[in-house]
DNA sequence: ACCCGTGTTCGCTG
DNA sequence: TCAGCGAACACGGG
């Protein structure tokens, strides 16, 4: 599932799930989704307060407040979670059965249960003392999140000013701009009309500002797709109506694919009308591109 | 059986 | 030294 869009869901989805909420109990049903961590590491939850969820690119941040008996000791706990290729949260009365898959249950005080749910096993959920994120080089060096902060095609342009990359695998770096995915690349350049397989140094400042607005109109138009099917609870900070979808945030937006590209080849496209959908593949993914208006 | 996959990291190579 | 590539991770679906 889980490029931008899709885990701004899930932050949202979690937020009005759980903040403020206290921790009653966690238990790790797969120990692979700690990533090499103790399975004990996760009992410094327990006691705490979920105090709010950040999202950077594909990045869930969860900060938790300090235990209950000891506030002096005002340590925060974080949990940096990633939902890797098939990772998903999902929400359960307590009594039920755990979904499939499930590798992580949380429970609340006086709320349904969560479960961090991955079949695939490459996401992972992660326990950070003190919340201290920014010592993960990985998480230090992600670009400016592009829902919050917008994409400066200016800074593309320095970034990229060296690259031999083609376009659209530079655009899935993550210290670029974060949370752009193999779906998200092919949507954005074919939206600002660019050749995905132009070297990323080769593009001038208009194809730039092309590019920053159509990856922004493609991670806005798929939130409103998951909108549409109801499954988006509202902004973090935003009016606190209940989700439609009440237990599972999102299981599919059906078989309808909502993209104007990504899994259309042979298709005509749907931006000049004239032109094929064609699919190629670079450093070993699909890239779908229209060959008659993507130059 | 075989190939594919909305992500990331690691090791090898030129 | 380093950008760039392929493999690896794990497991279900077509």
């Amino acid at each position: 599932m889980p490029e931008l869009p899709e885990v701004e869901v899930a932050a949202r989805s979690l937020a009005h799930w759980a903040r403020g909420r206290r921790v009653r109990a966690v238990t790790v049903t797969d120990r692979r989704t700690l990533d090499g961590d103790k399975p004990a590491s996760v009992l410094a939850l327990v006691g705490t307060r979920m105090n709010g969820v950040e999202r950077i690119g594909k990045n869930l941040l969860l900060t938790f407040g300090a235990a209950k008996r000891a506030p002096a000791a005002k340590t925060n706990v974080g949990v940096w979670s990633h939902l890797g290729m098939t990772g998903k949260w999902l929400r359960r009365p307590p009594a039920d059965p755990p979904p499939r898959f499930a590798r992580v249950r949380l429970d609340l005080v006086g709320a349904p249960t969560l479960y961090f749910v991955d079949m695939r096993l490459f996401g992972f959920f992660r326990v950070v003392p003190g919340a201290d994120f920014a010592r993960f080089p990985v998480l230090a060096a992600l670009g400016p999140d592009p829902l919050r902060e917008g994409i400066d095609p200016g800074r593309l342009a320095e970034r990229l000013r060296r690259s031999r990359l083609p376009i659209k695998v530079a655009i899935m770096d993550q210290a670029l701009i974060p949370g752009v995915g193999n779906i998200q690349a092919s949507e954005g350049l074919q939206r600002a009309g660019i050749d995905p397989r132009r070297p990323a140094r080769s593009l001038d400042s208009a194809e730039l500002s092309r590019l920053a607005r159509g990856l922004l109109a493609s991670f806005r138009y798929t939130l409103r797709a998951f909108e549409r099917a109801g499954a988006l609870p509202p902004a973090v900070g935003g009016k606190t109506t209940a989700p439609s979808a009440d237990v599972e945030y999102v299981e599919e937006t059906g078989t309808h694919n909502p993209f104007r590209v990504y899994d259309r080849a042979g298709e005509r496209c749907r931006r000049c009308r004239r032109g094929t959908i064609t699919r190629i593949v670079q450093a070993g993914r699909s890239t779908y591109f229209c060959d008659s208006c993507q130059r």
